[in-house]
DNA sequence: TCCATGTGTCAATGATTCTTTACATGGCGA
DNA sequence: TCGCCATGTAAAGAATCATTGACACATGGA
């Protein structure tokens, strides 16, 4: 992990509130890699704003719900 | 501009309703360059999603307020 | 006119995100 | 036990984002 985001997110909880969606299945209908999902999800990186707006299109909830910013 | 983004911002919009703010002067609140403010406000590219965010809480509003994903 | 300010463009470079491929581990059912 | 599934790690390379620096143009004031 080279440098780690601030950002935490709350990806897997929003994955098991979707019937138990895996990552595998998250990644597909993202049109990403597993990798991909594994990584945001642990917070490695944080996505680009597109693909954050497809996760939370997948949810169902606004940005602000699957993304957190905390403050300084 | 290999590929443009599909989410627009209403950066400008904010700008003016906040002190009639200029792009140098976000800029230097971001902590980024003026060019990136340009870029970003004009669509170039989206930014990163920590800066998205940066950006909502400059102007005091939910990150949706400040960037929209179009329906496909 | 001369100068400062705000905006915009271009090009080159570095940093970060994402892909691809490969392999490892633990749980579970046949 | 065997095989499958879900999850995780790792590394190299491609694509995108962000930086700097230089220059251009319009406007307004001294």
């Amino acid at each position: 992990m080279v440098k780690p985001t601030r950002v935490t997110n709350s990806i897997r909880a929003l994955r098991f509130a979707n019937g138990e969606m895996t990552q595998a299945e998250l990644a597909a209908r993202l049109g990403v890699t597993r990798q991909t999902v594994i990584a945001i999800e642990q917070g490695r990186y944080s996505p680009s704003l597109e693909l954050a707006f497809q996760l939370a299109r997948v949810f169902g909830v606004p940005l602000d719900d699957v993304f957190q910013y905390p403050a300084e």
